[in-house]
DNA sequence: GTCTATAGGGGGATAGAC
DNA sequence: GTCTATCCCCCTATAGAC
């Protein structure tokens, strides 16, 4: 498309960044459902209604094209997340923050993102990330949550004193799993669990997973707390 | 390798059954390391020093080869998984089984499976296979795990009465995430917790696990309960 | 039973027309 | 900025030698 079509050179450019877009949204989809391997090129642009090239052209390569989807959603959940996180905080008047209003900061940004109908797929590509093997990951991972993990860290350290560093790091990954893992299959969760667990509440599914998750957290405190008191390394097994 | 060579039948048997258990071995550990469309038969022939045609001739397709590398670890698993759920019951005596005790007899048999040393690539295998898109994989799954499955519901059923079988289904889904999740990273989960979460001790890892499992699931339990009592359907937020 | 060779298709990336 | 054509590699599966 050149400047001699009558689409003037405003045009051009909005026609690009659709372009750009719709690579975005039709990779984040598919990255989603087939992992990275799984999804060619050709299947994404096709999807996008665009041609072979451009995603070399936009992202230089199918690598920048992943980093590309992933980037753009993490800004938002990081601000919403730090905003959610600020209330809490506000909320608890100087004191410890509430675990539960805490876990609902962390996850709830995540959740109000939607790509079109049903579970977004942003939430299944975040999940897939932990175990694509790209050795690039772990650096962008630390790049992209690192200071707001920690702040999250921090406030949980709070809302249950008594916990170590390495433990409260254990313990985030164990509520992480609690998020993640039940949304991973997307709308196959049904097959796998006799059509009991659907993904049409997503405020329900939420509160589950907040609660079982605040409950986790508790029982590791009351342990972490009960064995330092008594000063033991020894587990009962 | 015909009769002529100087190797036995018996022998010649040995051999196969050696490169299908090499095959096995090595698509057990590329899968898991690389998903189902990032292991390609030629990297697994090729880690079990076997020819690119073996693949085909023991196991019909790639796919074939895939459900040979999970069944070969169910039936173990469930064997063991029984095993531990009747000696719960046995304990309890009659009355409810401990639910602590209960997710040990299920998490247990899958941690014990070791292929080399490390963790095992079948539980990060297994974590994967809920979101590989194979069409076959719920069918396979059902067939698989369907009735001990079920038989582990009813425990938990019983441990924690008054939730009902839709959110005992929904709780089982956020114990597999807790067990799954911080093992789907493999040895690069240090990677993801700035060198925190090391996956050296594993007794210790699964003690972690099952007191957050439990704790969670008692918080679901004390909800319904709640929830149940006052009759409510409207939650907080 | 194991291997080689190859068919036949799809992959990511790029050059150059427009 | 967008698209087409194409390079070259890797993929799975199969046929046939040994």
């Amino acid at each position: 498309m050149t400047a001699r079509t009558r689409l003037p050179g405003g045009a051009a450019e909005t026609r690009g960044r659709a372009t750009r877009t719709a690579l975005l949204d039709a990779a984040e989809q598919l990255f989603a459902e087939r992992g990275y391997a799984g999804a060619s090129l050709r299947a994404i642009t096709e999807a996008a209604a665009a041609n072979l090239g451009a995603v070399n052209y936009h992202f230089g390569s199918k690598e920048g094209l992943l980093w590309a989807v992933i980037s753009r959603r993490v800004s938002p959940v990081n601000r919403e997340r730090l905003r959610l996180l600020a209330e809490c905080r506000r909320a608890a008047d100087g004191g410890p923050p509430d675990v539960e209003a805490v876990l609902r900061a962390f996850v709830t940004p995540v959740f109000a993102l939607r790509a079109g109908g049903g579970v977004n797929s942003f939430v299944r590509l975040a999940g897939r990330m932990y175990s694509e093997p790209l050795p690039q990951l772990p650096k962008l991972h630390a790049r992209l949550f690192g200071e707001v993990t920690g702040l999250f860290l921090d406030a949980l350290s709070e809302a249950l004193p008594g916990l170590s560093r390495k433990e409260l790091w254990w313990q985030l990954q164990l509520v992480i799993g609690t998020f993640l893992h039940p949304l991973l299959a997307g709308p196959r969760l049904a097959e796998f669990t006799e059509r009991m667990c659907l993904l049409d509440d997503m405020d329900a599914v939420a509160d589950r997973m907040i609660r079982f998750a605040a409950g986790g957290l508790r029982a590791a405190q009351a342990r972490e707390g009960a064995g330092r008191a008594r000063g033991d390394g020894v587990r009962k097994r």
